[in-house]
Parts: C-alpha cells; sequence; structure tokens
DNA sequence: GCAAGCTAATTGTCTAACAATTTCGGGGGA
DNA sequence: TCCCCCGAAATTGTTAGACAATTAGCTTGC
C-alpha cells in the first residue's frame, strides 16, 4: 500500500479498512463499491490483493460480488455479526447504544444458561484454572492488563466447562467485543462497583455445583457490567 | 475446475470442497495443506483462485497462511463454528452425534428467550407474518417444500420481533444447521409427533403478549424436535 | 550444546491479458 | 404505449508468469 499503515499481508489490512468503512457506514447496505481497478489504485495494490480482500469480505457476508454487477453491500441483517473480526471493526467506530444492549441482552441470555451448565459439568482441572484465574483477578484488580485477561480466562474456562463447542464458539465472540466494552469503560474515569466478589461468589457456586446459585450470580455480574458500560457510554 | 462440480464461481465451490474437508477431518488441526502451487494442480485452476479460496477459508478462522511455513489447519476452538457456511459445511458429512446435541442445547438456550422477547416486543406486521407463516404450515405440512420455508419465516419473524439484531444473526446461522438436520430427519421414515400444534400455541402465545407461555411452548417445541432428530441419527 | 547466520521454500504481490457473465439500453413488434 | 427480445459493453472471473518478502530449518562456528 502506498500509505504504509500496519503490519501484516496488504489483504488483511485492506479487507479492515474496507469491513471498517462498511459496518460504520460509509458504504451503506446496497452500495455498490468502486470497481476492482478503481479500488486497486485508490489504495496503491494491485487487483489481487483488492480480490483477495473481497473474498475475505464476502466469506463473512459483508459483500457479494457479480460480473457486470459489482461488488454489492449486503443487507445489515446477512452480516455475520457474530464473526470477531466483525464485531471488532464495528467497535473500530463508536458503536450505537442500540448495538450495545443488544450484545448484553445476548450476554444475559448465553452466559448464565452457559454457567448453569459448567457448574454440573465442569472438570476438576476446569475448576482450578477458574480458581487461578479468580485469584490473579483479585490481586491484580481489573484496570491492570493482567487482571483483564485473567477475567477472560475466567470466562473462556467456564464455557469450556460447558462442554459445547459451539457456546464456546459463540462466546469467544462475544467476548472479543466485551473487550472493548470494558476498554471503553475504563477510559473514563468513574467509579464503577467492584465486580471482583461476584467473580469470587460465582467461583464457588461452580465449585459447589450450584447451577441455580451461578445462573443468579452470572446475572447479576452482568447486568452489573451493562449498567456500567452504559453509564460509561452516555458520558 | 477441470471436473466441473457445481455452478458458481470456481473460488467459492473450491473454498466449500477445501471446507468440507477440513471440517470432516481429512485435514486435522495442526496440518499444513499442500503449497498453493501443488493445490492449483490438484484442482486444475490458477494459484489466483487457490489463493481466493485460502483466504475465505482465513477470514473463517479454519486456517491460516505464513510464508514458508504455508497454510496451516487452526485448532477447531477458533473456527468461527456460527459461520452459516461453515456450519453447512459440517452437515455435508455426517455430524457426530455431539455436534448435534450441541447445537439442540444452543437452540434450548437462545430461543425460548428470543420467544419471550419477541412475545413483548413484536409488532403487528410482524405478528400478521408469524400468523401467516403458520397458516402456510398447516396447509402444507412440514415434509413439503412451501411448508419448510414458512417454518424458517415463522422463526425468523420471531427472532427479528426480538429487535436485537445480534439475535437476528445468531439464529440465521442455528437456521441454516436446523434445515439440514430436519433434512436428515425426513430422510428417516419414522413417525414423528406433529409440531404444528404447538407452533399454533407459540403463535397464540405471542399474540396474547404471554411471555412466559411462550418460552415454555418454545422449550417443548425445541425439545421434541432433538428428540426427533436423535431418532433419526441413531436410526 | 547453543547461537548466529545462511539458504531455500513458501506465501505475498504485481502485471497483463483474455474469458465469462449479465446488466442495461435500444430496437422491433404487438 | 407497452412489452419482449436481443446485442453490446462493462465488470468480475480466470489464467500465466515473474519477482519480492518472509521465515523455518539447517549449517556453521563458537
Amino acid at each position: 500500500m502506498a500509505n504504509g499503515e500496519r503490519r501484516g499481508p496488504a489483504h488483511v489490512t485492506l479487507a479492515r479498512t474496507l469491513g471498517v468503512a462498511i459496518v460504520t457506514g460509509e458504504f451503506p447496505s446496497g452500495t455498490v463499491l468502486p470497481g476492482e481497478l478503481e479500488l486497486a489504485g485508490q489504495f496503491g495494490v494491485s487487483r489481487s490483493v483488492i480480490r483477495e480482500s473481497l473474498r475475505m469480505l464476502s466469506a463473512k457476508g459483508l459483500v457479494e460480488s457479480r460480473p457486470k454487477a459489482g461488488t454489492r453491500v449486503r443487507e445489515r441483517a446477512q452480516w455475520n455479526l457474530l464473526d470477531p473480526e466483525l464485531l471488532a471493526w464495528m467497535f473500530e467506530g463508536a458503536p450505537s447504544l442500540g448495538f450495545v444492549r443488544s450484545l448484553f441482552q445476548l450476554r444475559m441470555i448465553v452466559e448464565p444458561a452457559a454457567a448453569e451448565l459448567a457448574a454440573v459439568q465442569r472438570s476438576a482441572a476446569q475448576l482450578s484454572r477458574m480458581g487461578h484465574a479468580v485469584e490473579v483477578m483479585a490481586q491484580q484488580g481489573l484496570r491492570t492488563q493482567d487482571g483483564q485477561t485473567a477475567d477472560q480466562r475466567f470466562h473462556a474456562a467456564i464455557l469450556e466447562a460447558t462442554g459445547n463447542e459451539l457456546l464456546v464458539s459463540l462466546s469467544s465472540s462475544i467476548a472479543a467485543a466485551v473487550r472493548w466494552t470494558t476498554f471503553f469503560k475504563y477510559r473514563v474515569p468513574l467509579q464503577y462497583r467492584d465486580p471482583i466478589p461476584l467473580h469470587r461468589e460465582l467461583f464457588e457456586a461452580i465449585a459447589n455445583g450450584d447451577a441455580s446459585a451461578a445462573r443468579g450470580t452470572t446475572e447479576r455480574l452482568i447486568a452489573q457490567a451493562g449498567l456500567d458500560t452504559e453509564r460509561a457510554l452516555v458520558a
């Protein structure tokens, strides 16, 4: 690319550039993108790079190409919104409040159910990993890098403990998005309730095999995160 | 391609071919695929087509390419299992019983909650679409093409009524997979309980705005479909 | 035994040309 | 006036070959 921005193969960075442009509404649904040759000129790359980028976007449901008709942006309802990369692209622009609410609503549906399953199915090894993650979180706090990765490992362990690979896939997508919401949240200097106690409580519920307590605690956890995030967004 | 199989652009059919080969375990995780040049020779296409196909697979998290190292199949946990195409590819081979169970478990988590939301939020227009779909289903039965598309429209309307675009995306992925399970189901000549009455019941619950009835009916609906599908799979 | 550097293999990128497809416009007919 | 059919041009689809960039794995030296 003429404008050497980020590392990695050109088709990856270009796919991100075009993808972000699409999800942020720069190219609304139904729009026909510039032709491959024109895009190649605009970005200073060859047509091959453009085409490989467009293939990636079409694999995510963002666009569809037809001879003579060009490459058209598909309806938003057809996008694979749960694709982790796509989710990340959504958060490159400022995500709408409605989108963030959808995200937390989805979490509120999936994660309590997952916690319930995990409480029943978890292995000893998974339990020990959860316990370790909670320890690190408690020591480091959630504003540190280590603390946040521990948080992610904690939730990943819970999902893995469900033994449901679709649930794992779904939540790893969600986790990608949640990373961004927490990022936004801690940009805003507000006082939030400390989520560590609830994490401890959730861990103990799972350790005890108490499914309904695991569900309830997870619900409170997400509700709190949702409130905090919303406060940060409107601020 | 030398072996002209299906219509459409070569990179699409090739992506499917390679994708199916990967998800069915022909190339296990960690395996390095043949080089691009070799693949091009094997399939009788140019390197560009191979590359565009591989880009599509990498966009779905199936593979990752690095110079000199080749293109490697990623860990299954990193695949975007909720990608509709990927889901369809999983069902081209015989899906494992565990996978089908994961699918119904996920449905059991998501769809009752969605029905609950729909019962509260649905608009009049959405309600009328649901009603019409149920009518068609009742008249055509679920073994006909029209009846099955009506079934899909019914469930799509419910999801849309939740007003949550992430839920819509998730369930359209699930719907892609469910299409395959019903396809399998009706290949096997067994007697199944008629699902039409439950659909009617669900419609009425949503029409009445009765969230908890909508949840309960959806749960029974999915439980029944799960039992039927499992019976068909082991047969 | 280990580390640094070299080499070769592989993906990444570019160019240029032609093929296949299909939208769009125009012309002819009812 | 409307509709159907047909042609042509524009766009993506595909191919070929070449070179660049990267880096895994070996080789050499310490």
